[in-house]
DNA sequence: TCTTTTATGATAGTAATACTATCATTATAA
DNA sequence: TTATAATGATAGTATTACTATCATAAAAGA
């Protein structure tokens, strides 16, 4: 018995759909890969053709450019984390037990179900990581966002907005809570590698120091025994 | 009576210093504004020229790069805020107070005592909210930060971790909360201007909110009392 | 099976970006 | 007064970020 899943992404992300084709999938996994290893500013879709044996025409004619494709990746990336922490917390009652699953997703701790053939998600984790931010950061957010381009951001914001406030209803900033947590799951990892002197993890070899910090954090903030 | 406030940059930011000539003030200055008008992606050194009537090449001879000129103008604006920092809470006894202090200062809620003729801190500051992270998220951040690029960041982390460590020395994340108060200062204020549903302040008018939720996230993390 | 559509490849070309180099001119300092 | 330094003027290169055109192969429809 096997499972798929197929999460649907916003069809303006892109100009013919990448998971419809070989050629899109390649676009797809070579490009977290390369942003991966070169970062975001140097990736170009001269590049990427090279690596994938096909021509830059043909990559646009799958994204308009390389701010939408990468907007287009960690898009993926919050929907399928919304999914994960559905699944996780399915059947879990209290809600203090959801928030360490929120945490422990965040920071990647939790196994996956699924394995998606051209997706690296450990990569596209990493990618994320330090790229996630620049697909907002951008003069054309408000367009973007009318467009919906932030809606998976959004959501995975506001269902963990809604654990919070399951956990204590009185508390009054479940949202900024959960945007806060969303950005420093990112910032305090990419601190602890690169401006340790930034976080109190310098010297730890595994992630545990993170994690108990975003718990901390959390739990402090919401209160309650 | 008039004092004048130099912030000492790092020479390894630039080829020329632009403090020293009125070329180099010019640059400063226009780079602020056009960057804040057009964002950093789209502001090249070409447009910069244009609009002082110099040419890129001189431009060229100040810095090596627009993403030089970012990371000069980010730590100048840290530089900035530790030394108003230092300032606003001589003679501050209460670490309490000073933490105040601290969340005021970097949402930008006090007065200064200096004006820079070319530089408009108020625009700058804006400019920091959306480009700051962008100065240190690359894949040369590790060589940039042996350069020392990031030292006024660091410094004024350091300096807000040691007050939050005298407020509550059994509290053991003062870095990381150090770092997650900039960073959020700017992103809480982002997002309610951007993607306001990332908040809990969608409708405020004033920037109270934001304030109120970021003294209530470090109390809380550093309890007592 | 024949035909049409669709996807890709191959190639070319353009405007802008991100620089580097050279030389003349002007202002300043020794 | 002469050397030095800063700027301007101009030119040029490699790369980026696209757009356009045409040929070919594969798939789908009649």
């Amino acid at each position: 018995m096997e499972f798929q899943l197929q999460i649907k992404m916003n069809p303006k992300l892109y100009l013919r759909d990448p998971e419809q084709s070989p050629l899109g999938r390649n676009i797809i996994q070579h490009s977290i890969g390369m942003i991966h290893q070169i970062g975001f500013e140097d990736f170009t879709f001269r590049k990427l053709a090279a690596e994938i044996g096909t021509t830059e025409a043909s990559i646009y004619r799958y994204f308009e450019n390389k701010h939408k494709l990468l907007t287009y990746l960690i898009s993926w990336l919050w929907t399928w984390m919304e999914y994960q922490l559905v699944y996780h917390t399915n059947n879990v009652r209290s809600p203090k037990e959801k928030i360490l699953v929120v945490i422990r997703l965040l920071s990647f701790q939790l196994a996956d179900q699924f394995t998606f053939s051209h997706i690296d998600r450990n990569q596209l984790y990493q990618v994320a990581i330090t790229e996630s931010s620049k697909s907002y950061l951008t003069r054309h957010v408000m367009q973007d966002n009318k467009d919906q381009f932030f809606k998976p951001y959004k959501d995975l914001c506001a269902r963990i907005a809604a654990i919070f406030h399951e956990y204590n209803a009185a508390y009054k900033y479940p949202r900024s809570l959960s945007s806060t947590l969303l950005e420093m799951a990112h910032y305090q990892f990419f601190f602890k590698k690169n401006l340790p002197s930034l976080t109190d993890f310098a010297k730890d070899k595994d992630d545990a120091g993170v994690v108990q910090f975003l718990q901390n954090l959390v739990f402090s903030s919401l209160k309650k025994e």
